[in-house]
DNA sequence: TCTTCCACATA
DNA sequence: CTATGTGGAAG
């Protein structure tokens, strides 16, 4: 069943391209552009990156727990996401400089709840917290740079520490999300408040996964076992199984061991196509209707903003959107992780949750809207947008995170980006937040609004799809103008509500960023796929 | 449901 | 060797 296998044979594909070339399409797997939709703003947007393509490492791995409904745990210290999210990027500028990034959306607004051997909504989420953006250490570094290897993002940890001080991303349990691939033009021309900045938003659906503190499904279980280097020590060749978890438990014989669950298929799996929600026409099918391959988007910063998140509460309308926030991690640390490509193989096909219209690897195009930019990344200097190479390498990677409150590109971009300063680990040291946040914490501080921005503009809800726009989840173009899309607006105002998720938080380390932005534009979404 | 600790694995 | 990441069981 679930497992991939057979379907992919591709060999990678990319997700992304902003524009461009819808081309091939096909094999590869690269994320869907969403055309966007309305017409392409800005040309200078798109600059660039029109012709990126980003294509999912391992592709083949993370359909097999697609398929059955992928978990995530989350803990307090946080906990990396296996498989691990790498990526293999193409058609970026040699010389240009680049910051690559991501977050993680919500999918839907629901809470599940794993009974009976499958997922099924209980309620509705919790209000999403901030989000938080996960800059690459390597960020920022020029197109040849990222292009030379994949491109991981495998030291990111989630949490479900509200307050987490390590710049982790901070997920609430049993909720759906979307992780999304950012990348943002950094040269000097784009400052993030710049109208122009470009970037571009990569949504590959089948790496959207249900955050858990314990694994629901045995399923998943059994697969992270089978396939984490560091959970070999619960693989057991058979028989070794039994024995050693006998004499771990001082039991006699242990329960099933691998074995255990090792394999069933069941069904009931996955949550994500199955609640419903989604969307539900074939999945795979879904792929197309974008297009694009990948699923980038590109558009402009502002429209970032302006977008409407995702989730299934946005609401198309640029009004009601939250903004969430996001907050931004950033490590110095750059070395590039891993390298090579190898396994990306994709295939296109279904995957059973929620959505996926994009399934294939793909990214979506977002509509400018919503999906916000990474503000902060502009100018942060530490990102170097400016130019700098990348400074931050001291120490290796710190986190930084932000805390905005307001959306503002603008300032953003210039402003501070105190944070970005290679913290220690862990916090950053931003004010102490957001003052008020009525509800949201929406303070923003200046950057990282922005990059808050971006971050929410997706965030899409994954099942939801809801009844908006089905796409509108996947790949909202962040930030980047670039391509057509981008319809961005402009910075509109940004922030908005942002209902629901504001609560939290802003730990009083650090600030988000948050951003509210809304998101308008659809953007496909996964749910729509799926 | 979540947290802590554990033995074992990678790196 | 150390440091760190795993899932499971126990709490």
């Amino acid at each position: 069943m679930a497992n991939g296998g057979d379907q992919f044979g591709l060999a990678e594909r990319p997700d992304s391209d902003c524009m461009d070339s819808p081309k091939e399409t096909k094999q590869e797997n690269p994320s869907f552009t969403l055309n966007s939709p309305t017409s392409p703003q800005t040309a200078s947007s798109q600059q660039g990156m029109e012709g990126i393509k980003v294509f999912l490492h391992d592709r083949e791995l993370w359909t097999k727990f697609d398929e059955v409904g992928t978990e995530m745990i989350i803990t307090k210290a946080g906990r990396r996401m296996f498989p691990s999210y790498k990526v293999k990027v193409t058609g970026l500028n040699p010389k240009t400089k680049y910051i690559l990034l991501m977050d993680i959306v919500p999918g839907d607004d629901h809470r599940y709840k794993f009974a009976d051997n499958k997922w099924s909504i209980t309620g509705k989420a919790e209000p999403a917290m901030p989000g938080r953006l996960y800059v690459h250490p390597d960020s920022p570094a020029t197109g040849a740079h990222w292009s030379r290897q994949l491109v991981s993002f495998q030291k990111l940890k989630l949490t479900n520490n509200h307050l987490d001080p390590f710049g982790h991303i901070i997920l609430n349990s049993m909720h759906k999300y979307q992780p999304r691939l950012h990348i943002v033009k950094a040269d000097e021309n784009n400052g993030f408040g710049s109208k122009n900045t470009a970037f571009c938003t990569h949504v590959f659906s089948e790496t959207a996964f249900i955050a858990v503190t314990s694994y629901q499904n045995h399923k998943i279980t059994q697969l992270k076992i089978e396939n984490n280097p560091f959970a070999k020590g619960f693989r057991g060749s058979d028989d070794n199984e039994l024995h050693r978890m006998a004499k771990l438990q001082g039991k006699d014989y242990p329960v099933v061991p691998r074995s255990t669950v090792r394999q069933r298929a069941c069904s009931a799996g996955s949550p994500f196509s199955g609640e419903g929600r989604g969307l539900r026409g074939s999945p795979e099918a879904v792929a197309s209707p974008y297009s694009c391959e990948n699923g980038l988007s590109c558009s402009s910063p502002q429209e970032l903003l302006n977008a409407p998140p995702a989730h299934p509460y946005t609401l198309p309308h640029p009004h009601l959107q939250h903004g969430q926030q996001t907050q931004v991690y950033h490590c110095t640390k750059r070395k590039v992780e891993e390298n090579c490509p190898s396994g990306n193989r994709q295939h296109p096909y279904k995957k059973p949750f929620t959505g996926s219209s994009p399934s294939e690897g793909e990214s979506y195009y977002h509509p400018s809207s919503y999906p916000p930019p990474p503000p902060g990344l502009a100018n942060n200097p530490a990102l170097g947008l400016t130019d700098s190479p990348y400074s931050s390498d001291m120490g290796q990677r710190q986190a930084c995170m932000f805390a905005g409150s307001e959306p503002r590109l603008d300032e953003l971009s210039c402003a501070s980006w105190s944070y970005t300063c290679p913290l220690p680990s862990a916090m950053t040291p931003m004010e102490p937040y957001p003052p008020y946040t009525p509800h949201p914490p929406y303070s923003s501080s200046p950057q990282g609004s922005r990059l808050s921005a971006i971050a929410h503009q997706s965030s899409p809800p994954l099942g939801e799809h809801i009844a908006h726009d089905p796409y509108q989840s996947q790949s909202s173009g962040p930030p980047s103008q670039s391509s057509q899309n981008i319809h961005s607006r402009q910075l509109s105002p940004p922030l908005r509500e942002y209902p629901r998720y504001t609560p939290n938080l802003s730990p009083p380390l650090y600030h988000t960023l948050e951003t509210h932005t809304h998101i308008r534009c659809g953007v496909p979404e996964w749910s729509a796929a799926s």
